[in-house]
DNA sequence: TTAATGGTAATTACCGTAATTACATTTAGA
DNA sequence: TCTAAATGTAATTACGGTAATTACCATTAA
């Protein structure tokens, strides 16, 4: 396997956990909804933790629940928990930089990149976990 | 070599025939620029002309040439022209269809991707090479 | 006829990713 | 105190997408 499916995994975690509230959840039971392993599981909670938005407890009775109110998480805040923050380069090799086209074109297209990425997370700013939720219960 | 560099390379040729205008660019000319190989630049080209932006003829004296005017072409155009069309799904196992949050997730993920990849592309639609080749000239 | 060019298939190598295994650590409760 | 259940995380494996490269055919102007 070889997507990246970081973002939709947490998303789909951090909805589990909104819908079972202050009860904890083990990353077992966790993965038996996303059908994935549950190490998977634990190497995302453990980067929500980091990002502030779960706990998790070890041991019996242990689990993970959400540190904050679903209405107050963003999907922008679980996508930047998840993926990568620098932008990787843009080309492989580095374009000839005696070539005036080769010498300026990563600093205008990573400019242009900034504006498209920054539109696609003011999209995912606009919606909250619990709206996700919401979302999910009206069919469920 | 692995990185997705496809949109980078395009832009990058694309703003080079703009600046050569009517004289058309050899792939091996292109390539020192880009700095990959000429097969490379010869793919990309493939998908440009295939998606109307660029003409190109064989033999001696050939080469490529913008089949259309730098202000004409958004970088949206060209991003569409080297890049998958259809995203790929959203996990990699199929979440558990017995759970509601399992059963309902990729819908509610689609949809959302789908208004940040929108106005990604805006940004994009926004920019066109005459722009970008403005912006190099002006430092160049 | 030849040399320069594009078109394209086939192969290779690399790298990011999920999946899996293994094991240490923690914790509640009998 | 012992045990069972849970997290944390490192190490390894396997897969798939990608650029790079090679090879060869087709085309074209001189």
């Amino acid at each position: 396997m070889a997507k990246n499916c970081r973002f939709a995994v947490a998303v789909h975690i951090a909805t589990l956990l909104a819908l079972v509230g202050d009860k904890p959840a083990s990353s077992e039971w966790i993965s038996t909804s996303v059908n994935t392993n549950p190490v998977v599981v634990r190497r995302i909670l453990s980067a929500l933790a980091k990002a502030g938005l779960v706990r998790s407890s070890r041991g019996i009775k242990g689990g993970s629940v959400l540190s904050k109110a679903p209405a107050d998480i963003t999907l922008l805040e679980l996508h930047r928990a998840v993926d990568e923050k620098d932008p990787p380069p843009l080309h492989n090799q580095q374009p000839n930089q005696q070539c005036p086209v080769g010498k300026n074109i990563q600093r205008v297209l990573t400019s242009v990149l900034e504006r498209a990425s920054k539109a696609s997370d003011a999209m995912f700013a606009d919606t909250t976990l619990a709206e996700v939720v919401a979302d999910i219960e009206r069919d469920a």
